[in-house]
RNA sequence: GCCCGGAUGGCGGAAUUGGUAGACGCAGCAGACUCAAAAUCUGCCGUUCGCAAGGAUGUGCAGGUUCGAUUCCUGUUCCGGGCACCA
């Protein structure tokens, strides 16, 4: 008997004392590394979604192992986060006690699947062994700036002394002040000037920014927790609020950013996600006078060609223009639109399309070529971040522009011809323009080039390569966060001594927020205010900090001189292999990314990119299921309270089959169990369904377990359960009948009742057909609903294995015997397609592949340990419990984890003929078994002396005939 | 709205480079074994016409390229993910 649970408790309690998943830094094997995306250890548990992802690592990585590399498997905790403060403030828990609690049941879970983490590597964020270290690196960031000119980062203290030498002075043309300085002018500076001139440059600088700031909360918002322009909790008002904050420099690395996708093995669409993220675009910022020309209004455009078909101007509404070209009859009209701008956030400005607002200026900027008048607006979906914070609008061409043009009855001028309909704008780069001046004729593309130059020349534009990117937000007014090491002194910052790292959390008592929207750390005035005029910094580092960098800290996890050691970074090198979802796509991707670059540039590390290759995991979305209550029951003279007051469930059927009986079965069913006789025959039924969420682990399929659901909460204890056929499940009574429940495909959530517990899975059929059952689910990078119901299938597959080593009445079958060649070339047929398989991450079609081999294997009666071995080291990553147990018995005494993968020999598939599929006009007819070395001449005879063939061909003569040699036969008529 | 994916039987999916659509598994049906059940084994299983042989049709939808399209191109619908303070 296959006894999994004995098995697999035995092998991971061996594992674990033999150390078996520990690796070392010093090997002469080759390396690889595996890691898994860092996860948060929310406190919900895991479901069935979570380890899928972790699955799929494992068995690389145990792969890896058989193929005879070293391999890093680590795994650890991003354990600071928003949600355990939010569970403090709710509860008065402290964070570091639930996160603690959150990671023992994350782990239990975790082990109970089998992993081959080495936990003598595990890293939690939360920890300040570990964060002093992301505190350091932060502190590199600090000290650093970006040099233009070898275009990468150098210590700050460079630039002082270039500045204190050389000053800042201009390459070419005249000193602007403010930007260029000479040294003696630094050297005379202030040390704020002085500091407020490098915090400029700094990689981690401060500066003022927008949050969202709830005032009746006295809090700063994440965006998640803004809805519509409130809270998310009380539904209170929320408004964009100016705070000081900090920020990574990542836009200066928008382009190694970009070059650095080039050379590693991500998917297309997250290169194109990243890309898109980065945005980087070559255009022209053109000025344009305003009024009588004392002011000038720059935009940013990627389209100059467009430049006669502008119509109007679109400022941001916080662009500084704004206050100072409104006009006097303007002011009420701009001013109320600013209040109203301020209420939304960034999202809702851009995405809404379908409401078009703005306001007008009053103000006119003048076309540089033509003279015309343009009227200058304000509106929300232009950004001030972006570009110049303004755009001139070409509404023929833009369909925003359009659309706003037509609301705020804007003329439209069209320059594109017959190409603009009038109805829509048409963005082509194809069309010949007119009402266009010297550009009069040019195809839109070719004009590009020739805008631009006039413009130019007449030194009103000039060429801007142009990033949607923005600078990352790197501080929050929130207490479960690193610390900054920084320390005001006169409010001028100052990096912490590299000695006194790392600045510890401090306890508080109190998560709520501190004065003017400051973090909780601001209440806690002994540990802020160290001395009258030197103050700590009282924000955190956002959750991408410690994410950044921890693929180097599982290197070297308990090094206390150093975040990782650098002989061990270069033996480990970059993440070979990196699972994770798309959802990290654009942040911590990114993040972690420039991270990585920058400590290149500093030479710490080797490496510019730290993830060579990466593999996107789908979501596991859940499968809901749904019963159905009845409510606004009406039917003639009934007393609807009678139906309201008792909960009444529908089967699914029922309802959906009642909208073609005039509800009179519903009537009907209702009636009886009411003991109501309708007299008034007159009046059509009528109700509305709700649908309730009921839990996925109490129906079988759709089939709801009434029992368990009249458990589950005590106001079902009593329902009305009217099932498919019609007849009702009375409280306690036995049922023949089936109550079929409703399904919709959702994520997996708690709140949905959709979510699956591995561990119960695992308890029913072991944690090898677990594993081996997510994987069967379908391709790894594609999302799909959990379901349970073919596991039954993979557990039958081990159970089969099984039985050729051991029958359950006869007892051991496997023998010394020599193998078959008909076995052979099954082993060795599995052999190349495992291989191939697991390579591409295939892991669908190689549980199949396994399926296949074992069916063959029984079919064969095969038995003997000659096949029977090599399959179990195969199937060694996948199902690491029940191949361990069987290569015990089989007499080994090295660990099957070291064994070696069996190598495929080609020399069992020598094949002369083939069985050639024969097509008509492209429709497969017949086939035909050909010699593999035939020629076209002899192909052809053969087909055409095929009866079904001539049969088909029916007198008609054959035009052509297409022969793709081992693969097919084509015969056109 | 913008960006990125996806859509194939009753269900999850397979078809790796344009070449026999539906491997493998689930569910279902029929049968064997059994006193019975479980377990196991055998056969059938896209739709449709047909007793059968066989035919027609079929990969979200509408077109196109090709001797041949699930695969490539154009358009379109629906579903999922991301959009900068959830991680």
């Amino acid at each position: 008997m296959y006894d999994f649970s004995a098995i697999e408790k035995f092998w991971q309690k061996e594992w674990q004392n033999t150390n078996a998943y520990k690796v070392s830094n010093d090997s002469a094997k080759p390396k690889f590394y595996v890691l898994d995306m860092f996860p948060y250890p929310s406190g919900k548990g895991l479901h069935v979604g979570h380890p899928l992802g972790y699955i799929a690592s494992d068995i690389f990585a145990r792969y890896k192992r058989l193929k005879g590399f070293n391999v890093l498997h680590p795994m650890g905790y991003d354990s600071f986060g928003l949600p355990a403060e939010q569970y403090a403030l709710e509860t008065g828990q402290h964070p570091a006690v639930t996160t603690e609690k959150n990671i023992e049941t994350f782990r239990k879970q975790l082990d109970n699947v089998g992993f081959s983490f080495d936990w003598s590597r595990e890293v939690r964020t939360s920890d300040p062994k570990y964060y002093k270290w992301t505190q350091w690196i932060f502190l590199q960031l600090y000290n650093s700036y970006f040099c233009h000119t070898q275009k990468k980062a150098l210590p700050i203290s460079k630039l002082v002394n270039k500045y204190a030498t050389n000053g800042a002075m201009p390459k070419n043309g005249e000193m602007i002040p403010g930007k260029h300085f000479t040294a003696d002018q630094w050297n005379a500076y202030t040390e704020k000037e002085q500091q407020d001139i490098l915090m400029k440059r700094r990689l981690a600088f401060s500066a003022y920014g927008e949050v969202n700031w709830c005032e009746a909360l006295g809090t700063v918002l994440a965006n998640d927790e803004v809805i519509n322009g409130v809270s998310e909790r009380g539904g209170h008002p929320v408004v964009k609020k100016k705070m000081r904050q900090w920020y990574l420099r990542i836009t200066e690395y928008a382009d190694r950013l970009l070059e650095g996708l080039e050379t590693v093995d991500f998917s297309d669409s997250m290169k194109e996600m990243q890309k898109n993220w980065i945005g980087k675009s070559e255009g022209v910022e053109i000025q344009f006078a305003i009024g009588n020309g004392q002011q000038q209004l720059k935009v940013y455009t990627t389209r100059p060609d467009t430049i006669f078909g502008v119509d109007f101007m679109v400022l941001a509404p916080e662009h500084d223009l704004t206050d100072q070209i409104t006009t006097p009859g303007q002011k009420e009209a701009i001013s109320k639109y600013l209040e109203y701008v301020k209420s939304r956030s960034e999202r809702e400005r851009v995405a809404e399309v379908k409401q078009i607002t703005g306001a007008f200026t009053g103000a006119y900027a003048t076309n540089p070529f033509d003279g015309r008048k343009i009227p200058i607006w304000i509106a929300e979906y232009v950004l001030a971040g972006y570009g110049t914070g303004a755009i001139m609008a070409v509404p023929c061409g833009d369909q925003r522009d359009f659309n706003f043009a037509r609301h705020f009855n804007i003329p439209i001028t069209n320059i594109i011809g017959e190409r603009f309909n009038g109805e829509e704008a048409n963005p082509t780069k194809d069309a010949l323009l007119s009402n266009s001046g010297f550009l009069d004729g040019i195809i839109m593309k070719d004009a590009i080039g020739v805008a631009l130059q006039q413009m130019e020349k007449l030194g009103i534009g000039k060429r801007k390569v142009n990033y949607k990117m923005r600078d990352a937000g790197f501080s929050r007014q929130r207490y479960w966060g690193e610390p900054f090491p920084i320390v005001y002194k006169n409010g001028i910052a100052n990096a912490v001594d590299e000695k006194e790292l790392p600045v510890v959390l401090p306890h508080v008592e109190n998560y709520s927020p501190g004065p003017d929207g400051q973090g909780p750390l601001a209440n806690l005035t002994e540990w802020v205010n160290i001395s009258d005029e030197v103050k700590r910094e009282t924000n955190t580092m956002p959750g991408y900090a410690g994410s950044s960098w921890y693929f180097l800290r599982y290197m070297d996890p308990h090094n206390a001189t150093a975040f990782a050691d650098k002989k061990i970074i270069d033996y480990w090198n970059q993440v070979d292999v990196y699972v994770g979802g798309t959802e990290h796509a654009v942040g911590h991707l990114l993040y972690s990314r420039l991270w990585t670059k920058v400590l290149f540039d500093l030479g710490l590390i080797n490496f510019d990119e730290p993830f060579k290759k990466l593999l996107n995991q789908g979501m596991i979305q859940g499968s809901s299921r749904f019963v159905y209550r009845l409510n606004n029951y009406e039917s003639g003279d009934v007393d609807t309270n009678l139906v309201e007051n008792r909960l009444i469930l529908l089967s699914k059927g029922i309802f959906e089959r009642s909208s073609n009986d005039d509800n009179k079965e519903v009537l009907a069913i209702v009636n009886k169990i009411l003991n109501i006789k309708t007299t008034n025959t007159e009046i059509k039924p009528s109700f509305a369904i709700s649908p309730l969420h009921v839990d996925v682990n109490m129906v079988d399929g759709v089939n709801l377990n009434i029992d368990a659901f009249r458990k589950w909460k005590p106001e079902f204890k009593e329902a009305v359960i009217i099932l498919e056929d019609g007849s009702v499940a009375e409280p306690g009574e036995e049922s023949s009948g089936s109550y079929i429940c409703g399904v919709e495909v959702e994520k997996m959530s708690k709140s949905k009742y959709n979510t699956v517990n591995p561990d119960v899975l695992i308890e029913k059929y072991g944690a090898d057909t677990f594993r081996m059952y997510e994987m069967f689910l379908g391709p790894v990078e594609q999302s799909k609903p959990w379901d349970a119901k073919g596991i039954e299938g993979v557990h039958r597959f081990l159970r089969k294995l099984w039985r050729l080593f051991y029958d359950d009445t006869k007892g051991k079958v496997w023998n010394e015997e020599k193998a078959g060649d008909a076995a052979l070339k099954v082993l060795h047929k599995t052999i190349k397609k495992i291989e191939e398989d697991t390579e591409r991450f295939s892991y669908n079609t190689a549980v199949s592949a396994f399926m296949v081999c074992v069916n063959e294997l029984a079919d064969l009666k095969c038995n003997t340990r000659e096949v029977l071995q090599p399959l179990l080291i195969l199937l060694t990553p996948y199902a690491p419990h029940i191949v361990a147990e069987l290569w015990k018995r089989l007499g080994n005494t090295v660990s099957i984890l070291d064994a070696t993968f069996p190598k495929y020999e080609s020399k069992y598939f020598v094949e002369s003929e083939k069985e050639y599929p024969v097509s008509i006009n492209g429709k497969m007819r017949t086939t035909i078994i050909i010699s593999l070395d035939a020629s076209q001449d002899e192909v052809e005879k053969i087909a055409l002396e095929n009866e079904v063939i001539i049969k088909w061909l029916d007198n008609k003569p054959a035009k052509k005939i297409i022969f793709v040699k081992g693969k097919m036969v084509n015969i056109v008529v």
